[in-house]
DNA sequence: AAGCTATATTGACACTGTCAAGATACAAAT
DNA sequence: ATTTGTATCTTGACAGTGTCAATATAGCTT
């Protein structure tokens, strides 16, 4: 119960008005606490409380609760695609362990953080059509992720048959599903999971030389 | 708001005290509710009045509001064996129409009932220890799927080094993220949907023919 | 008929999200 | 520098929530 205040640096103290940027310190706090404690562990009381104003001062930042769940569901997707950015930009990496290490950092994330992932792929975030700034970064990191699986095709590692976009839609799939799994405790042995990406990445290889 | 008492047929008057079996009706309205106003949408106090009885009378029946969820996930489990069971055991349908009937299932029930299903695999139900009974139903539909694979193996068309049980798990788990997804309006077409469950189905197909 | 227990009720409490009204402090304009 | 305006924060209030304690009732067993 101690320790919910994470460390902040003000990022731009120019913005700055009464408490000093306290957007960024509510979502800082609210990533937190969602980590720490769940979904249903982040009450805007408490919040308000740990970080030291008012009930009600979050509302001139967050128009909902909702909307403030959204800015932490947004933020995961902000850390998720650095993962894919970092991985695509590196030119030392070999195609074939790129897409490896961007499928591993996906799930790493998602066992590491589960109850933010769980957010992020919440049907609240994606039925309500308030969350305009969230659906478009989420977006925006599968973009990213497709453009893994256009690279093989680029560079004629591909069967011309094979869809590329269909492709990363079941390989996402499938990860979405080990993840969650595995978030959820219902795939028990952690062994199981790397064990596990290793038999869908050796489909995939198998793609990638069979013309067909 | 209105129509949310589901037509309930009094299973087994014999057992019946006050209100006639208030369990079984407080189960049958709350899986409507949920289907129909999602998780968030039921609150033990409006389904007490929607039943016709106080607001603490529930707790008769269930300890929690989390015992009663977890009688409503489950119900989706029973139904969900329900397809399994009725899939295996007849006789008149071909081994590879089986598996894709029973996966066709599973997905149409998802997308039929995306919010039961979502509170069916949210972590609050399996990483809280009490909600045992749900737990064994949910692991007794899982024994059944995978049964489904190990009729391949049994007739010998899966290469012996194929691990049916693993092969389960990664099927499961396509189908578990393919499901989400759609439930959760990521994947926007339903068309895709069938789609891509045949594109899996086709990668399966190979395995059966192709000893490695 | 008596009593026990399962079932249902009323009252109460702490907690929640959120609105309305008022207070404060910074920014720009005069 | 004083005024004005606007973004920010606070206090007060309200309806709604889950759940406990104490009380009442009805049904089964004896």
């Amino acid at each position: 119960m101690d320790k919910l205040i994470p460390n902040i640096t003000p990022a731009n103290p120019s913005t700055t008005y009464h408490h000093g940027n306290l957007r960024e310190a509510l979502l800082a706090a609210s990533v937190d606490i969602i980590r720490k404690n769940g979904i249903q562990g982040l009450s805007l009381r408490n919040l308000a409380e740990v970080v030291g104003v008012s009930r009600t001062a979050p509302y001139h930042h967050f128009k909902d609760k909702d909307a403030l769940l959204a800015a932490v569901a947004e933020q995961g997707f902000i850390e998720m695609n650095g993962f894919f950015h970092k991985v695509i930009e590196n030119p030392e990496i070999p195609l074939m362990q790129k897409l490896k290490q961007g499928l591993t950092d996906y799930v790493q994330f998602a066992v590491a953080h589960p109850t933010q992932y769980e957010l992020m792929f919440g049907r609240d975030m994606w039925h309500e059509e308030n969350h305009d700034a969230f659906q478009r970064t989420a977006k925006d990191c599968f973009r990213q992720y497709v453009q893994l699986f256009e690279l093989f095709k680029d560079e004629g590692l591909l069967a011309s048959s094979e869809n590329p976009l269909r492709l990363a839609q079941i390989m996402w799939a499938t990860l979405h599903g080990l993840a969650k799994l595995a978030c959820d405790g219902i795939f028990g042995k952690q062994e199981d999971l790397e064990d596990i990406i290793e038999y869908a990445m050796s489909r995939f290889e198998n793609l990638t030389h069979q013309p067909k």
